[in-house]
DNA sequence: TATTTGACCAAGA
DNA sequence: ATCTTGGCCAAAT
């Protein structure tokens, strides 16, 4: 049944935490780009829902950063998500990602 | 069921 | 450059 175009998934959570979770060390995408992968447009449902449960570590919510380069919001605080993003080589200049074109991961 | 809200986005002023 | 405005759509109330 998966014709692999638009596979509209009820629980966008889900599909969200998957295609999360694929995104590579190092690199970071956004809410925007997150959404799109997950055939919604709901940008703002995207970080709702990752503020609904930021506390599971196999999930890396701090790579989800605003389509604009800048940090967005964690749950746990911006210092940490600085912090952790820094501590997997990604450099961040007053609080906007360097680089942040060239680190965007892409979802198929 | 209807209204409000949100870790957003893009365009105007 | 910053600030405001309108829009987006799912989830919470």
């Amino acid at each position: 049944m998966r014709t692999g175009v638009v596979a509209k998934v009820a629980n966008l959570s889900q599909s969200v935490y998957e295609r999360l979770c694929q995104v590579p060390k190092g690199k970071v995408t956004t809410y925007k780009a997150l959404a799109t992968a997950c055939g919604t447009r709901a940008y703002r449902a995207v970080g709702k829902i990752l503020s609904a449960n930021p506390n599971i570590p196999r999930v890396p919510c701090h790579r989800v950063v605003m389509s604009d380069g800048r940090l967005g919001g964690y749950a746990r605080g911006l210092a940490e998500k600085r912090r952790l993003l820094e501590a997997e080589g990604v450099t961040i200049v007053d609080g906007t990602i360097a680089e942040f074109e060239r680190l965007r991961w892409r979802f198929d």
